[in-house]
DNA sequence: GTCAAATGACTGACTGGTCAGTCATAATAT
DNA sequence: ATATTATGACTGACCAGTCAGTCATTTGAC
């Protein structure tokens, strides 16, 4: 993720009349929806700006006139696509509510708004391309993980000390809350055809796993209801 | 992978004295050696066989008498680095130990063999590629994935039937079992240097997590001795 | 209201560079 | 001598990024 000291010619087109605005959103819009496709299948590097501009329906030198270049194009799809999901678990109102049933409302997120969604995608993708792009990895580490670690870490920590969790362990680790959600990504994309995950179910797994629940059994016939998830 | 059906010119230089024989399998070691190093550092796209060549001392050419092609060469990596390390995963007297034992000679394997060792790069290289690679995905998930998960799963649910654990989540999702050894390959390669990750502590504290530890606290000072990990 | 001039969004053929894979030739072993 | 192994210059395909030119829309003069 080189940054170019140049600027863009693209980057501002003069705004006018208050439709030209409409159409350049639009266009811009169609750009990246065609970008996450074809990202999505084949990756950053064997995405070709071609079948990008031709899914959009634009010309190839159009998509320069919205973005710098190949990365900053990629980029700007991650951060349209992920920016808005993280208010989500950030919220303040989150630190009123006992450890568990933070973790079932982060669980239920992933599951309707991540999972569920095209986001899992570009999620997948910045676990894949990430390590290669340093500007990617850093931005998706501070617009999304700093800002979800630093709303739990406090939260748990005091659960910790009102006695409500049996050790530190999360406290010290939110990673370990989230963890499962990584492995039906990668699962997902790489075993599913082999052995399908029902990642809901994982979930509830991972959440009897660390929450009691000394019964759970089967993947139908459960006793104790668990609303939203 | 697209497998081409033409043969390979390669394959099998005909073998003749022990010499050569010998000569030969150092030559693909040093090719293969060379290919981790590459591929480690820039993924299987970017990197250049020009420089896998120079790197392994030999002609770009010369590659192509040891493999057919580029895919091939990548697959074998993959293979040759991980089809070893399954065998202590999947051994028989793991049947005779209690699951928590289990827990920690897994994540013992992963912070020395796995963690501590080029082979988390092989395994970074299978998760950020395997989904552009199907065949190098069911490689990998026949030969580590499924055998690792059917010498688990009789044993997680034997536990359960023993009541040695709290409910069946484990037998039903081994995964969750490894979710954090794979948060923290990924974490690793991407955040460690905004906020670097100590693994033995994070597999400490999820042993902590799925097995009672209801005191721990600080990263030093544990009184339960841990002896491998 | 009409028309000409100005604007700038858009196009797509083209360039420059890259690199997997080939093969005629050379080196080395038997 | 012959066979095997190795070399590296070469080729052909590929693709990100460019830019001279087009044309729809807007502006402003009358």
């Amino acid at each position: 993720m080189q940054q170019k000291g140049r600027r863009s010619r693209a980057a501002v087109p003069a705004l006018a009349g208050n439709a030209r605005m409409a159409r350049q959103a639009e266009r811009r819009g169609a750009i990246l929806a065609a970008a996450l496709e074809e990202f999505a299948a084949s990756g950053f590097a064997a995405t070709r700006l071609d079948d990008v501009a031709r899914r959009a329906g634009v010309a190839k030198g159009t998509i320069y006139l919205y973005f710098n270049d190949k990365e900053h194009l990629f980029q700007e799809l991650v951060r349209a696509e992920l920016s808005p999901i993280v208010g989500a678990v950030a919220t303040p109102q989150m630190a009123q509510l006992p450890p568990q049933a933070i973790a079932e409302i982060i669980a239920d997120i992933f599951v309707r708004e991540i999972f569920g969604t095209r986001r899992k995608d570009v999620i997948r993708l910045v676990i894949t391309e990430g390590a290669r792009f340093p500007k990617l990895a850093e931005f998706y580490y501070h617009e999304v993980i700093e800002r979800v670690m630093t709303a739990l870490r406090p939260i748990l920590t005091r659960a910790v000390e009102r006695g409500e969790l049996p050790n530190d362990a999360l406290a010290r680790f939110p990673q370990l809350l989230v963890a499962p959600a990584l492995v039906a990504l990668v699962w997902n994309s790489m075993f599913d055809r082999f052995a399908p995950l029902d990642v809901r179910d994982l979930m509830r797994a991972h959440l009897d796993l660390l929450f009691g629940e000394r019964t759970s059994s089967g993947k139908s016939a459960r006793n104790s209801p668990r609303n939203s998830l």
